[in-house]
DNA sequence: GTAAAGTAGGGTAATTCGGGCG
DNA sequence: TTTGTCCGAATTACCCTACTTT
């Protein structure tokens, strides 16, 4: 970690991807990514209103962990 | 020290951020923030032209508040 | 003073929320 | 246990024109 800084969350340099976004990466339900925010497999932002927000890095980064190439030339 | 300093130079950390820009970093519509203000979820400093500012540490803090990191690791 | 960009305000469609059910 | 769907309610997005800011 930065030493000299003090950035307790490092979350205004992403960009945000809404629910209907990221279930459209996954395949899935917005419904199924509401769920993985609630069950905190996923951090989320959530507006004011009360509706979510995605980290585009996050979403990206557990889709790539989540993905199993096999790697053949 | 007291905190009666007038805004002279730019030197101050309470820079006004236009809903624009507070609509970037919430991946809103800039009309959203405008009814956040108006719905009193958000303070707003109104120009004598009627357009709304934000003061960005409260943008910032109210963004840390809303933000769930999910604890991995 | 003119021009371009942004914002305000109103109205309507789309999305999301939350709970519950299969 | 996880996911998809239905419901009602709330929030948000996009349409327009007029005014403000730069």
């Amino acid at each position: 970690m930065t030493a000299s800084t003090q950035q307790t969350h490092p979350n205004n340099q992403d960009q945000l991807l809404t629910p209907g976004e990221v279930a459209t990466l996954f395949r899935v339900d917005p419904k199924t990514v509401t769920r993985w925010a609630t069950a905190g497999r996923i951090g989320s932002i959530r507006t004011p209103g009360g509706h979510r927000r995605f980290r585009e890095t996050e979403v990206r980064a557990l889709l790539a962990e989540l993905t199993n190439d096999v790697g053949s030339l």
